[in-house]
DNA sequence: GCCGTTTTCGGCCCGACTGTTTTCAGTCG
C-alpha cells in the first residue's frame, strides 16, 4: 500500500492514490504545516479509498469531475488530474525530496506520530527504525526534552510487536458475529439483572465483512459497573487482560480477537451506542451537524455550545432525532450519503432476511453437497420459502463431481418426482456452470435451454490477466441462457484475493444483457461485497442473494449476504429472490423477448 | 485545503489516555 509507483508511468488505482494523499498529509504534518491542511488531505484520501468505482470513471479527463468526491476541492483535484494524466506528481516530488524514507516506517510504530518523528529526525538525526532502536536501547532518547524512560520502553515494545507482526489480522464477520453473540449471552447470564442493556457496537454492528476488534457496550446503574467489569474479565473466552478500569476493560480472547467492554449509565446509552458504533467518518460528520445547530456531541451527551447545558438522549433514535435526522441503520453509517438521506427523511427501507422467498444457489449430494435434494427442499420449506434452485456443479469441475449431461437427466427425473409432492413449493432445475478459461461453457445451448435458470461462475484460472478474465466472463454473460453470474470476483476472505476482473465492464455487460449478479452469502466469500453491491445498484443491475449452501445449516449464511445487501443500500425490490417464482421467472433474460 | 439551511471568510469532532509535564502535547479511536 505504500507509495511505490512514483517513478513509473502507469495505472494508479484508487488505493494507491489514497496512499499518496495520506503520505502527503504525513509529510506536511512532519513539516509543521497547519493541521487543517493535513486533515483536508486525509479526508480526501479516505473518500477515495472508499469510493465504489474506479476514480478514472469519475475523472474522464476532466479535473472538475473529481470535485464531486467529498473532500476533494480544486487543489487536490488538480493534483489527481496530473497523476492520472502523467503518472507522477511534481508537488509530491518536491515535498518528499528531503524526507528520509525510513521516517515513514518509524511512523508505523504505535504511539509514534508525525510530531514525534519530526523531533527524532531533527533533534537526534534518527531516520530509520534501526537507529531508533539503538538509541532507545542505549537510553539516549530520554536525554531529549519531552522523552522519558517510559517512552523508550513503549517504542521498543512497539518495534518488537511490529516485527512479530501479530496485529492487524481482521476476522471475517461470519466468525466474529456468532462469537460476539456468545460473549454477550454469557455476560448476560453472569450478570443477571445488573445489565439494563447490552449490545455489540463497532464494525460488527455495522456488519462490515471483516472485524478488527469487538466493542461491547453495557448500560447499568453506576454502583453495578465494577461488578460487570469483574464478571467480564472472568469469562471463559478471556485469555489476557490488557486493561481493566472502573468503566472499561480490554481483553484478548482465546481466538486472538481483542474485546473492549464499556459500561455506562442508561442515560448515556443513546449517545454512547451512536458513538461506539461508528464509523469514525460518520461520527465526524454527525458531530459537524450538531455543531451547526449549536450543539456539541460526545459519547456522553449533547452540550449546548453556549449555555453548558447537558442534554441526554437515552436512545439512539432520540440522538438522531435531536439533530433532525431519521434513525440510520448501522449498516449505512459510512459517511456515504446516509446523513443527507436521513435529513431528507429519505433513507432506503433496507431488505431483510425475512423478505427472501427462495434461494437460487445450493448444492446437493449430486455434486459436492452432503444432503439429498429432498432434504434441502424440506429444510427450505421449514424456513417458509417457496422455491429453491439446485445448482450442482457442471462437469468442468471434476473435483466437485460435476454433472455430465447423462447424470443431469437422472437428476431432473428426481426433481420432477419431488415436485409432485408439494403444491406451494418448487425445486428449480439449475446448475452452477463453469466458465472455461477460454470463455466457453460446459454445456451447449440446447441443454442450457432446458434448465429453469443457469448460474455461471469461475473456479479455475482465476489468475488470468485483467483482459483475459474479463473477456472470458463477458463472453459467458452474453449467452442468452446465462441468467446469473455467481460469486463474481472469486475471492475467499483472508485466503484468496479476488481475480483481476474488470467489474465496471462486467457491470455494463450485465446491464445490457439483463444478467443478474449474485451476492454469494458463504461467509468466506461475501461476493459481491457491499461496495460493489452499491455500485451495481446505482447502475440498476438486479441482484439475488444466495446461500451457496452445501447442507441445510448452510442456509444460515444468508444472514450475512443480506447484510452485504443492506450495506449496499438495497431494498427488497432490488433483490429478485424476494419475488414469487412466477414473477422472478418473468425477470430472467431467457424468458424476455 | 475544504466548505457553506446562520459563513465565499473563518471556521474545521470529541474525549480518553499517556507521559511528561507545573498546565499540556501527542496519539488514538
Amino acid at each position: 500500500m505504500p507509495v511505490k509507483k512514483l517513478e513509473v508511468t502507469q495505472r494508479w488505482t484508487n488505493q494507491e492514490i489514497a496512499a499518496l494523499l495520506y503520505r502527503i498529509a504525513d509529510i506536511l504534518e512532519i513539516q509543521g504545516e497547519i493541521v487543517f491542511k493535513t486533515v483536508a488531505y486525509r479526508r480526501a484520501a479516505d473518500a477515495i479509498e472508499h469510493l465504489n468505482r474506479d476514480i478514472r470513471d469519475i475523472w474522464q479527463n476532466d479535473p472538475k469531475n473529481l470535485r464531486s468526491i467529498s473532500g476533494v476541492g480544486e487543489a487536490i483535484a488538480d493534483k489527481i488530474d496530473e497523476l492520472l494524466r502523467t503518472g507522477e506528481l511534481k508537488y509530491y516530488k518536491k515535498i518528499s525530496k528531503d524526507i528520509p524514507v525510513g521516517i515513514f516506517d518509524i511512523m508505523k510504530i504505535p504511539d509514534v506520530g508525525p510530531k514525534t518523528v519530526a523531533r527524532l529526525w531533527q533533534e537526534m538525526k534518527i531516520t530509520s527504525v534501526d537507529k531508533l532502536e539503538k538509541a532507545a536501547r542505549a537510553g539516549k532518547l530520554r536525554t531529549v526534552k519531552g522523552f522519558g524512560a517510559k517512552t523508550e520502553e513503549k517504542i521498543l515494545a512497539g518495534i518488537d510487536a511490529q516485527r512479530r507482526k501479530k496485529s492487524s489480522t481482521r476476522v471475517p464477520i461470519g466468525t466474529a458475529y456468532p462469537f460476539a453473540q456468545n460473549v454477550v449471552s454469557e455476560l448476560r447470564v453472569a450478570c443477571g439483572d445488573l445489565i439494563r442493556d447490552i449490545a455489540p457496537a463497532g464494525s460488527l454492528r455495522r456488519m462490515k465483512q471483516t472485524i478488527g476488534d469487538l466493542d461491547i457496550l453495557v448500560s447499568a446503574d453506576l454502583p453495578d459497573h465494577p461488578k460487570i467489569i469483574d464478571a467480564f474479565v472472568k469469562l471463559p473466552q478471556v485469555q489476557d487482560i490488557n486493561a481493566k478500569g472502573p468503566t472499561k476493560a480490554s481483553i484478548i480472547a482465546v481466538n486472538g480477537l481483542q474485546i473492549d467492554l464499556r459500561v455506562l449509565e442508561p442515560k448515556n446509552w443513546g449517545t454512547a451506542l451512536q458513538y461506539f458504533t461508528g464509523s469514525k467518518e460518520h461520527n465526524i460528520a454527525v458531530r459537524q451537524i450538531a455543531l451547526s445547530q449549536g450543539l456539541s456531541l460526545s459519547e456522553w451527551c449533547f452540550t449546548t455550545v453556549k449555555g453548558e447545558n447537558e442534554i441526554f438522549t437515552p436512545t439512539e433514535q432520540e440522538t438522531y432525532e435531536k439533530l433532525g435526522l431519521q434513525w440510520i441503520p448501522p449498516e449505512l453509517r459510512e459517511a456515504n450519503g446516509e446523513l443527507e438521506a436521513a435529513r431528507e427523511k429519505n433513507l432506503p427501507r433496507l431488505v431483510e432476511l425475512s423478505n427472501l422467498k427462495g434461494d437460487l444457489q445450493m448444492h446437493s449430494n449430486w455434486s459436492d453437497g452432503s444432503f439429498t435434494i429432498e432434504q434441502m427442499a424440506e429444510a427450505a420449506r421449514a424456513r417458509g420459502w417457496k422455491y429453491i434452485a439446485i445448482t450442482d456443479h457442471s462437469q468442468g469441475l471434476g473435483i466437485a463431481r460435476g454433472l455430465t449431461p447423462e447424470r443431469l437427466k437422472q437428476q431432473w427425473a428426481e426433481i420432477d418426482a419431488l415436485n409432485k409432492k408439494w403444491k406451494d413449493f418448487v425445486v428449480l432445475k439449475s446448475i452452477e456452470m463453469e466458465i472455461h478459461a477460454d470463455g466457453s461453457l460446459d454445456f451447449p445451448d440446447d441443454i442450457l435451454a432446458q434448465f429453469d435458470l443457469v448460474l455461471v461462475s469461475t473456479h479455475s484460472a482465476l489468475k488470468q490477466t485483467r483482459e483475459k478474465i474479463t473477456a472470458r466472463v463477458v463472453k459467458a454473460l452474453q449467452n442468452p441462457y446465462v441468467d446469473i453470474f455467481a460469486h463474481p470476483t472469486g475471492r475467499l476472505i483472508g485466503t484468496r484475493e479476488e481475480s483481476a476482473l474488470d467489474l465496471e465492464q462486467v457491470f455494463r455487460v450485465a446491464k445490457e444483457t439483463g444478467t443478474i449478479l449474485e451476492i454469494d452469502s458463504a461467509p468466506e466469500r461475501l461476493d459481491l461485497d457491499d461496495v460493489r453491491v452499491r455500485r451495481a445498484h446505482d447502475l440498476g443491475i438486479p441482484i439475488v442473494i444466495d446461500s451457496d449452501a452445501h447442507s441445510p445449516a448452510g442456509f444460515d449464511a444468508l444472514f450475512f449476504g443480506v447484510a452485504m445487501a443492506r450495506r449496499g443500500w438495497l431494498e427488497a425490490k432490488d433483490v429478485l429472490n424476494t419475488l414469487e417464482w412466477k414473477e422472478l421467472k418473468r425477470r430472467l433474460k431467457r424468458n424476455k423477448k
